[in-house]
DNA sequence: TGTACATCAGTGAACGCGCGTTCACTGATGTAC
DNA sequence: TGTACATCAGTGAACGCGCGTTCACTGATGTAC
């Protein structure tokens, strides 16, 4: 099995069908996108990531040129999956959602603006880039607007959605930064949520 | 001058007045507090920390046990210097002050919460506790209570200044985590500015 | 359809580097007499 | 007030470790004939 110099061992090798490379692919992105909402950019070694993804380290230059390339991805994957659970459901159902402990205790499945605004704000202007192509596709989506209405409304419009998002995603960081268990931490999710939900309604 | 072994050496030495060390021991707070809110706290080492304050490294630990002890005396240092800026201020002021191009292109000076909220997620208990007691004494500040108000009054007034740090908050990180020059992030913070004075004011 | 060969996803050791932390040493400050 | 000595903030080399990235090598897949 083994026929390489005396100084170096290597294991069984293997190659996958190209379909299977781009799956393979696509699951290294997914398991990055739910690592990096939980711990960070930082708190995920590329290492970290590809045993996660259950494959060693050595392969991830094969499918990324660089740590920074699978970052913007990643992030990309995150505004999609958020697209996607979000698509059918009413309003006050996503703030419900968005503002409730669940999420909150669960990054790793939730908002990646709430995760990784802050990570992203430091990051080089690629991933900015996506992380605003994102908070567009949210503002576009989350109401259709009506393309029949006056533009006067339809700039009101988007500013209502604009001061609701930068409000839920404050809430959820705010409540996340506090200690476990703590009174304030639910405080801030339920307050908000209250007044999200009576906007929404009233 | 030099008289250890011949493989080691030292420097000049110095010891300093014990007033000079806790003049020297603040300055590395204070640096420490814009280092972190500028980079994250794993974008600044204690080495880079030490250099930026004017020191050598190995003298870090005279002052500190960790570097996960400084980071929570540097976040009460942010959130100190916070209460300090915003003590007589007019509210509107300070949104005009908050939701400005000045302090989100300048977070090395500019507010806590916004800063390092998402890193304070994922540090430990320690530094999130700070974090909260920050936020309550903001809460507290920011509109003092009348004492001779029905609880419920006190109650809506904590709901609404939640509220309102809620969405400050979050138009702020958003509007960094936005390209550099891009549209988006000036029509955030300017939409969220509009709305929280409109509030305000009405 | 069968055969010979090129491709390239995946492996795991290795690289250089910077991290948080420790340590022996310095010498002015501060104190005991 | 003067003197001898202990203290301890600051220095800079060193430690062990984990990081992002590179590399020689593997062998099933995919292709050319």
């Amino acid at each position: 099995m083994y026929a390489g110099p005396w100084f170096y061992f290597t294991g069984t090798g293997m190659k996958v069908s190209k379909a299977q490379a781009q799956a393979n692919r696509a699951h290294i992105v997914e398991t990055a996108s739910t690592l990096f909402r939980e711990r960070g950019y930082d708190g995920v070694s590329v290492a970290d990531l590809m045993a996660a993804a259950g494959f060693t380290h050595g392969g991830f230059y094969k499918h990324f040129r660089s740590k920074a390339d699978l970052m913007s991805e990643a992030a990309a994957c995150g505004f999609a999956q958020m697209e996607a659970s979000t698509g059918e459901a009413e309003r006050a159902t996503l703030i419900e959602r968005y503002l409730s402990r669940e999420h909150r205790d669960a990054p790793g499945d939730g908002c990646t603006l709430a995760a990784l605004s802050a990570d992203a704000a430091r990051q080089p202007e690629q991933i900015k880039a996506v992380f605003a192509q994102g908070m567009e596709r949210l503002l576009a989506n989350a109401t259709p607007v009506d393309p029949d209405a006056d533009k006067l409304t339809q700039q009101s419009a988007r500013a209502e959605r604009i001061n609701a998002l930068a409000h839920l995603v404050g809430a959820l960081m705010l409540s996340r930064a506090c200690p476990d268990d703590s009174a304030l931490a639910d405080e801030i999710l339920e307050t908000c949520r209250a007044q999200a939900l009576a906007r929404v309604e009233g």
